[in-house]
DNA sequence: CGACTAGTTGAGGCCAGTCAATGTTGGTGG
DNA sequence: CCACCAACATTGACTGGCCTCAACTAGTCG
């Protein structure tokens, strides 16, 4: 359909990153190949067994990487969706947006993270991603990524698992945020960043907040104030130890045994 | 891999339908062959444009028809997933389970809907889906629809319309409860079936509601009273008629009017 | 240094939850 | 056909958890 090299730029014209209310944007797009053989988060993002030949076709789907100042928009609502990207570096958050102009952040993401899946159903995006901090994607183009899944199953099924695993992390937090109170939102939030973190090979217990309360805030669906207040209740009663955003888990136990008690 | 008759059947084994806490589930399984061709719901199920010889390898593909009496799971939390379902008559609901045993409903599905969507990636189902009257669904086996989807390029981006689609409704769930007052989300509740009969061919201002007050309390984070007070107000103040569950919108305007509102 | 953003903490109010009593509906069996 | 029962729904009185508003502090960046 669209020529390789050129469909690429096209994507990027369409989903340019830019700093929200700035008028200029300044993107680094970095036209040299990573490899996908030798990054580092390859098994996060390609989790189930691809034999060196099929790395080697993934690594030619991967357009380029973009790069993100913090702050600045990868996508935002609206805009045509015609890939995928992959977190390579850095961290980002994904919010939907009413039409009232309320803000519901509807995700946080970070290395190996696949984000833009909400984009392929309608072909536009319908929530904006923003770094969080300084920030590295790889881009893969939707359609070729399309293509090239007909030709290898296990590439086909890891897309449909990265969909589908998706689909059940909102389920989550619908759960979280139908039906839980406070503190549990807080401890559920905590212990699943602790979760992440580990399984990234960083520390569990110690790590330090990429986000501002009001947007802890906006993803457990709390105000700023509840959210500061919870965190030092939480360190009065020994849980965690806060200093603005380095936090500290010093009793994980007690922290999941706030998950699920009533009132 | 699997001999087409015999997968199926093991699939049926695997997530037989039962009554919740009932002993010996009873259902309908039926082996007569619903041609996608003839379907009155096909054009919900299979969007996009296929032609009438690829329709008719759909065909093969659905496997046969599961019948469930009202109250009967068609799979729960944990069952292996092995198919995707589409609804062809009735109705059902899929809610999310929290160790402790919260329930908090995902989900209401209708004609034309595609449910199973979540098991995809683990294997198994992460939420449990059940009849709210009798309904009557379609087995997709799974693997055979990857076998084709990779065959058939246009089911292949309908797969993924659905994965992300799905994706994109739950964010505005999370919207919903995230950030919307009471009102409001019983607005959205009403407006959002509204919107789905209309497509669906029914009125879109009088219906009869599936499910209880506590059900639609669950899916939108609020208690049964505070949903059967709402009902009450919002007809003292004529923008709808409730006689139980029969609903009559009288303003749709005004209804529309109320998401956005701050309190 | 001043302006700004982020975070903390307190006082008070309100929206939705809780508890409880009563009404309504629909299905079942005598 | 009607009596009965259980599930569902309505309504009221009260409570409480989180929000709102507001003051203050601590960093950060030009």
């Amino acid at each position: 359909m669209t020529p390789p090299a050129k469909s690429l730029s096209v994507a990027f014209g369409a989903t340019a990153p830019r700093t929200l209310g700035a008028p200029a944007p300044v993107i680094s797009i970095s036209e040299l190949k990573i490899h996908c053989a030798t990054c580092s988060v390859r098994e996060l993002c390609l989790p189930v067994g691809l034999n060196s030949e099929e790395v080697a076709q993934i690594d030619v789907l991967v357009g380029a990487r973009v790069r993100l100042r913090k702050g600045d928009a990868l996508y935002r609502v609206g805009d045509p969706s015609a890939a995928l990207y992959a977190v390579r570096l850095g961290s980002l958050k994904t919010t939907v947006l009413a039409e009232d102009g309320r803000e519901q952040v509807a995700g946080y993401h970070m290395l190996g993270d696949i984000i833009g899946l909400d984009g392929i159903g309608s072909g536009h995006h319908g929530c904006q991603a923003q770094a969080l901090e300084d920030t590295e994607v790889c881009v893969l183009p939707f359609e070729r990524l399309e293509d090239l899944a007909r030709d290898l199953p296990p590439l086909q099924h890891n897309l449909h698992q990265f969909l589908s695993r998706e689909i059940t992390r909102d389920h989550n937090i619908m759960l979280l945020l139908g039906s839980m109170r406070a503190e549990e939102r807080l401890a559920v939030f905590l212990l699943n960043l602790s979760d992440r973190y580990r399984k990234r090979g960083y520390s569990s217990t110690e790590f330090v907040l990429r986000m501002t309360r009001e947007e802890i805030g906006s993803y457990v669906g709390l105000k700023l104030e509840t959210v500061s207040r919870l965190f030092s209740r939480f360190q009065e009663e020994g849980l965690i130890q806060v200093q603005g955003r380095a936090v500290k888990l010093l009793d994980l136990t007690a922290l999941k045994r706030i998950i699920g008690q009533r009132g």
